[in-house]
DNA sequence: TCACTCTTGAGACTGAGTCTTATATTCAAG
DNA sequence: CTTGAATATAAGACTCAGTCTCAAGAGTGA
């Protein structure tokens, strides 16, 4: 079994934490760092993949087995946050409003998303459709692992089998991440983002009546 | 100049629709329908460009001449829309609230996807990444239509320079709709789209509280 | 030492999207 | 009706992302 882009091989936990993980760990972060540096000097679509490549010291071929798409590169790190979502999202108090709950929940994204470099990188993909297409793909992928966790905060309120609520309430507060995200980066990061966050998630589940 | 996709040279009205431009919709949606058929009998993916060329009867550069990407071709429509949800939403009396506004903006562009056609494509959305994620980034420019729109009707309370509220509210609504589209998608189309939008804009301006 | 497995580099291959060039086709004058 | 400018087209070269195959390393366990 080849090693697939975003496996680590640890699909359950080997007791030693995988001398092979840990290289491919190391050597992923590493080609992400000098694929994110190019980007940043050349710009996106300027840098091909064989560049990367050749500055990482690796063949095109392997770049590939590292990451899936050359956005990932970039993006590839936001795989793990979704799962963490979904835990904190799961040990919120039961009897918390739903809202709340999610609004608690982001603390962990919001920790990781407000280095000063994120600003770079939000820079970027506001002029790259591509990667905030993919940037989007991955939060729909966030999506989907919140989706049930809401769920179950519903069921008391007859849940008919196909229900738009769990996902809307997911997607709304995503979109909250969104708009902060953006306002943060409009402000070259001077405004206080968990601030910013804060400011639209109230917006949404209390719009102000005109 | 030489026409770009998307584009029908009607920047301002000429008072003659234009026979040049009549031709170029005609072709286009001619185009757009083979294109559509093509990938619902094999599938996106196993759909090359010069298929549907071939079996439309155009050059693979004609194609893109017509649409920028290959995924125009089943999207293309959309573009429009974005204009008349923004103008559906100015339209609305001032002192309603925004959120109710949205709502009823919104069923300019509910009318046109509650075709039963869209169920196809709606499913074989699901199943292609590269789909959806266009699909998304048409949306994203609804999106931003909306917000100067919104943004207006929130000047009353102190909006400090980079608000997050009008996108937040802006993407928060279309995370609603797509919500009710993935649950009308799932029922098989038994389900009123209208009604499920509906359901899912409320619970996300007033989120039950467990 | 002998397998066995996993990783790598090399390179062929497909297909999307860009671009250039040359050939129609349309339309507006004269 | 003809000339000339603008525009639409086909043809095909070209770049690059992403897939696939194959053969050669490198680590591990008997």
């Amino acid at each position: 079994m080849a090693a697939t882009p975003n496996s680590s091989a640890e699909t359950t936990g080997d007791r030693p934490p995988g001398l092979r993980d840990r290289a491919r760990r190391a050597v992923r972060s590493e080609v992400a760092a000098v694929a994110t540096r190019l980007f940043l000097e050349r710009g996106f679509a300027q840098t091909t993949v064989d560049q990367i490549a050749a500055e990482a010291g690796l063949s095109r071929a392997s770049f590939f087995r590292y990451f899936a798409t050359k956005e990932d590169a970039v993006l590839g790190h936001l795989e793990g946050y979704g799962q963490q979502l979904r835990h904190a999202l799961s040990e919120r108090p039961r009897q918390e409003p739903v809202w709340e709950a999610l609004r608690h929940a982001f603390d962990v994204v919001l920790e990781v998303i407000s280095q000063p470099e994120a600003l770079n990188i939000g820079r970027m993909m506001n002029e790259t459709p591509s990667l905030k297409a993919r940037h989007i793909e991955k939060w729909l992928a966030w999506q989907e692992l919140l989706v049930p966790e809401i769920a179950e905060r519903l069921t008391e309120s007859a849940a008919h089998s196909p229900d738009p609520r769990p996902r809307a309430l997911a997607a709304a507060a995503l979109a909250c991440l969104d708009a902060a995200l953006e306002a943060w980066v409009d402000s070259e990061g001077t405004e206080d983002l968990r601030g910013l966050f804060t400011e639209a998630m109230a917006a949404v589940s209390a719009p102000v009546h005109a």
